[in-house]
DNA sequence: AACAAAGTACGAGATTTCCCGTTGACAAGC
DNA sequence: GCTTGTCAACGGGAAATCTCGTACTTTGTT
């Protein structure tokens, strides 16, 4: 009720349809799942039917084709993901959670340059 | 065993203490995870033994008290984890997922200065 | 030798997660 | 009016996960 509970995996695929196009309906949000792995539509449908009685989703039903969208702030959601992550496998480290997501070096001069940005304003809070 | 499979949340909570504190006993992780969470020293073991079927930890029996290890090495695993779980929730943006893990302003100042060193590192393997 | 303590092995219940088939409502076209 | 297609609703099943109780084994102590 007060805490939306944590989305599972098969919920954080949704959600992440949602946050990148914006409010959509199932089959809309089914056709972007469906590029990436097999599953029903129905299977969509279920799951955010779920969500919604969690109070992860909102819906407008007043069309015929019910429009989803997330209901709660997304960076909120993003962060408490993240923070959640980094306690379970990095014991809250931020510079191991980095460290390992910079290996590999699949990450673009583009990004690094966002990322020192990011890295120039932390430091002022902090000073 | 080709491929170790993904560690669940418990799992992953063992292994963090392996990787804190080195090889250690059952009841040495027990006593360590139940300072953060109450369950059982059988529920420990259990966990334990089924990684080691998986092949995600390796143990060294000839004493009584069985000593385990993480079978796999510790940079590789989080790697992917970190990797898989930027894909889930970030669709694989770097730069999102430190975004939101500087959020909250828990992250020290030496911290911060230790992820310039990383992001200073990974520039140079760029250019 | 008997007993207690500590550890492992085994099995299994409870819960969560994920997925889909089926059904019924509704609308459009013939 | 009947058929066809689309969608939401519902129920439930299969698998993974988490947890613990019980039984057996080994070691040490009296």
């Amino acid at each position: 009720m007060p805490t939306p509970p944590m989305p599972t995996d098969a919920e954080l695929g949704i959600l992440r349809i949602l946050w990148e196009r914006g409010p959509a309906t199932v089959r809309q949000v089914y056709e972007s799942l469906a590029q990436e792995r097999d599953l029903g539509y129905t299977t969509v449908l279920k799951t955010m039917q779920v969500m919604l009685d969690k109070g992860q989703l909102a819906r407008d039903a007043s069309e015929r084709s019910h429009v989803y969208r997330a209901a709660m702030v997304e960076g909120d959601t993003k962060g408490q993901l993240v923070t959640d992550f980094m306690a379970k496998a990095f014991s809250g480290s931020a510079q191991q959670l980095l460290m390992h997501a910079l290996r590999g070096g699949k990450t673009s001069v583009g990004e690094l340059d966002a990322i020192q940005q990011l890295l120039d304003e932390a430091r002022k809070g902090r000073s």
